[in-house]
DNA sequence: TTTCCTCATGATATAATATAACATTACATT
DNA sequence: AATGTAATGTTATATTATATCATGAGGAAA
């Protein structure tokens, strides 16, 4: 694989965003917080907790699970890794910074999983990734926030 | 509370929409997959599946977790049922027989889940549910399928 | 400089969610 | 009755996630 590869040099180019973002907020990308970051910058998939502990432990880090789920997180907490609630897996984010609501694609061949770009309003969420030649199967949409009931009291 | 209100009305009709349903299709509904779905419908808010097991159990049945599992497996594969993937909770479908990719409006506060009618496009997604009055902070959106490289093979 | 405070990490245990694997039963069809 | 299939029983274990309390590291204030 060349090393100058543009999906090599985007990794890189992410890493050093968060770099930067975590000095200018004063948050601290502690070494296991980076690791954990790169060990899911490096990947296309999604990993498990227990998956990212392994290969912390392979770098010579604590390997027990609060270690994983802390560095978690922290960076799910400060938009640098999403959650992927169907596969109970983590990926980097590819659009940090932005306040989205991403939609993920993941692919059952591959296991591959894709951000798609942020979409207009009017535009149509089946449009949009289809655009990316992404079959879409099967959606799941899941909305957190308050009831119309609760939000009356 | 009112043993005729329109909610016992319309989880009345649920039961027997799909005790009809599986009468059709030849499809079993046994005691235990009836009674899971049962203590669902009478739900509003997800039930986690070792809920589900000591509600059974309370029932009388057997409380094994393959149990809850190959009951809730029959009753999301024939869409009695869906898996709350952000809560590891399952709920009773409202809209039985809709071959609908469905949106959850999850409760922070009191934990209900409604599904909203199907949509078109994002605006009217995001229409649909302010609509219901409920306030989305969150979404979580996401596509399984094929990616363009696995489709190209 | 030392005290204090806060945040991060270490360490142990356990909770919560889910499935594998194999045995047994029920019941429809032959 | 013999057979096949789907459902259930049973035991064990895998996987995912958190609670809890102890320790350490680094900056701010006295």
């Amino acid at each position: 694989m060349i090393s100058t590869s543009w999906a090599s040099l985007k990794r890189k180019l992410l890493m050093e965003y968060i770099e930067k973002y975590c000095k200018d907020k004063n948050l601290k990308l502690t070494p296991v917080r980076r690791k954990v970051f790169e060990l899911l910058n490096d990947e296309k998939s999604g990993l498990g907790a227990y998956r990212i502990l392994d290969l912390l432990r392979e770098s010579g880090f604590n390997s027990q699970p609060p270690v994983a789920y802390r560095a978690l997180d922290f960076l799910v907490e400060h938009g640098f890794v999403h959650k992927i609630e169907s596969q109970n897996s983590f990926v980097a984010c590819r659009e940090p910074g932005a306040h989205h609501s991403p939609i993920f694609m993941i692919c059952k061949k591959c296991d591959s999983v894709s951000e798609a770009p942020s979409f207009a309003s009017t535009s149509e969420l089946s449009e949009a990734l289809s655009a990316t030649g992404f079959q879409v199967e099967q959606t799941i949409i899941e909305a957190e926030g308050v009831c119309s009931t609760c939000a009356d009291k």
